[in-house]
RNA sequence: GCUCCCAUCGUCUAGUGGCCUAGGACGCUGGCCUCUCACGCCGGUAACAGGGGUUCGAAUCCCCUUGGGAGCGCCA
């Protein structure tokens, strides 16, 4: 059997963390099985679709690396083949037009409510309108069966089985002709030859209408997999007010790819104690009959810790190559300054993100505006002009300007100057660095270049020779 | 209200009847390392929602309660 997956996001929005989870678990399982993974734009409200969000979510998509084997296919590019069934079904009576107004039925539902029942259509057109009213444009509905169960086997859920008595005649066709989102996925799904519908758990409730379609269609369903949601850290659904849902927006913050797909693949899924995956490991260990059917909450700080992961034990190329975008947001060109595979080497251990490793990192490739006041005052003070003064001296009589060498000198100075190396360095970072954050000093300096250094370090002693002696 | 789903540390999870005085990870926290910030290393904190069964034996199976979530649209 062949393995087509799909992810069939609705254009309203960007690309969320849990959207994302669902393609990934879809590509995840298409890839493993060396099948095809489908992405569909569900666009059939014209109301709230726009082209933007499809922008959106094709890039969130693309950053992420889930690239999909067919379309984007457009819903609304398939309205002539969604008719034609729509007819079909009319013609052969698994579907009928239904002039009941929007007031009536939201009478009935109100009424149902009231009763304690559970609102759905009666039914009323079902056996035909003797006198349609004029100047209504119909409703298609379709005629679901009243006896009798529809059982879904679901890969994650196990069996799960509704009683045709609780579902009602759904819409497939608005007014004007467009048709809903159950009929189109079926449709789709149909066409498209989907073997396996993974999906967000609040689609389970629409199974059933669904299967039942597709049977009255002579199409065998697909195999269902519905996954949980994801939950915000306080417990209740995830959604904006919890901060970063957008897939893109943990880009801006300064996360990897990768970093975000490893979260997102162990929310709900594990294998063993293991908590890093590759993607390959993930194509290789990922089983979707394993994914925990309760909903898993978002961990922010977890997400972290694994960029950080990668971060420091991640292809220094391919973090710089990220890093430069949050470098040129800053308004620096990484070309100007030191090898910038070098400073990731460098600053990998001591940033959590990417954003934060380039502000980490400016200094190397921009003079810094201003000291940091507090470190500034604690280590740029009086008592250390003459040792940094002999520094200054040792470092442009220096050979080689190169990490051991550059070493040598600050520990000598220091020494000379009986003096614990913290007490040299740390005037000595603030002076190259604006404040007392960097790599390892002798990696400091050896990045920033002899030019740079000496002219910050006179810069610096010129600071401490014109501060007010009150301190 | 009705239908469906779910329930192990704060969070993600291991666990599929005995290996569990419940393991790992994040977080928090004590210590070590140290030129800063970090990294790393060692240690600590903390859970089977409650109640009934089944069984020689239950975190694991069944039922009930409670608590969460989803659906019930001419939204997707």
């Amino acid at each position: 059997m062949t393995i087509r997956t799909r992810f069939a996001p609705s254009p309203t929005g960007y690309l969320h963390v849990g959207g994302a989870r669902t393609a990934l678990f879809s590509w995840l399982y298409a890839r493993q099985h060396g099948g095809t993974f489908i992405l569909r734009i569900e666009d059939t409200d014209l109301e709230r679709s726009t082209a933007e969000s499809v922008d959106a979510i094709l890039q969130g998509m693309t950053w992420l690396g889930l690239e999909y084997d067919e379309g984007p296919f457009f819903q609304t590019q398939r309205f002539p083949r969604y008719q034609e069934v729509i007819r079909q079904m009319l013609k052969d009576g698994q579907a009928y037009h239904c002039y009941c107004s929007k007031e009536r039925l939201e009478i009935l539902r109100t009424e149902q409510m009231a009763r304690k029942e559970k609102p759905r259509y009666n039914g009323k057109c079902r056996q035909g309108v003797a006198n349609p009213p004029a100047g209504v444009m119909p409703v298609v509905r379709f005629k679901n069966p009243h006896d009798g169960v529809v059982v879904v086997e679901d890969i994650i859920r196990g069996r799960v089985v509704f009683q045709n008595s609780e579902l009602d005649d759904l819409i497939i066709a608005r007014g004007d002709g467009s048709p809903t989102y159950n009929f189109t996925v079926v449709v789709d799904d149909m066409d498209m030859n989907i073997s396996h519908v993974i999906r967000g758990d609040d689609h389970l409730n629409n199974t059933p209408r669904q299967m039942n379609m597709l049977k009255a269609l002579g199409f065998t369903p697909p195999v269902y997999a519905h996954v949980p949601m994801i939950l915000g850290p306080d417990g209740a659904r995830l959604s904006k007010r919890h901060g970063a849902v957008s897939v893109m927006q943990y880009r801006d913050d300064g996360y990897l790819p990768e970093a975000l797909l490893n979260y997102l693949v162990r929310l709900g899924w594990s294998h063993g104690d293991q908590e890093i995956f590759s993607i390959d490991e993930m194509i290789k260990l990922f089983d979707v009959t394993q994914v925990h059917s309760s909903a898993a909450a978002f961990n922010p700080e977890k997400l972290l810790w694994l960029n950080q992961h990668y971060i420091k034990d991640g292809d220094p190329k391919h973090v710089a190559h990220h890093l430069s975008h949050h470098l040129g947001k800053l308004g620096i060109d990484p070309s100007q300054g030191p090898d910038l595979i070098e400073v990731v080497k460098a600053q990998r251990e001591r940033a959590k993100t990417l954003a934060e490793m380039a502000i980490n990192s400016a200094f190397f490739y921009r003079n810094f505006d201003s000291y940091d006041a507090k470190d500034a005052a604690t280590h740029l003070k009086p008592e250390v002009e003459k040792p940094l003064t002999q520094l200054r001296e040792s470092l442009a009589a220096l050979p080689r300007w190169e990490a051991p060498t550059i070493h040598d000198a600050v520990s000598g100075v220091a020494e000379a100057q009986g003096l614990k190396l913290g007490k040299i360095a740390q005037p000595l970072r603030v002076a190259v660095a604006g404040r007392a954050i960097s790599p390892p000093i002798d990696v400091t300096l050896t990045l920033l270049g002899r030019d740079k250094t000496l002219e910050r370090l006179d810069a610096a002693l010129e600071h401490i020779r014109i501060q007010p002696v009150t301190a």
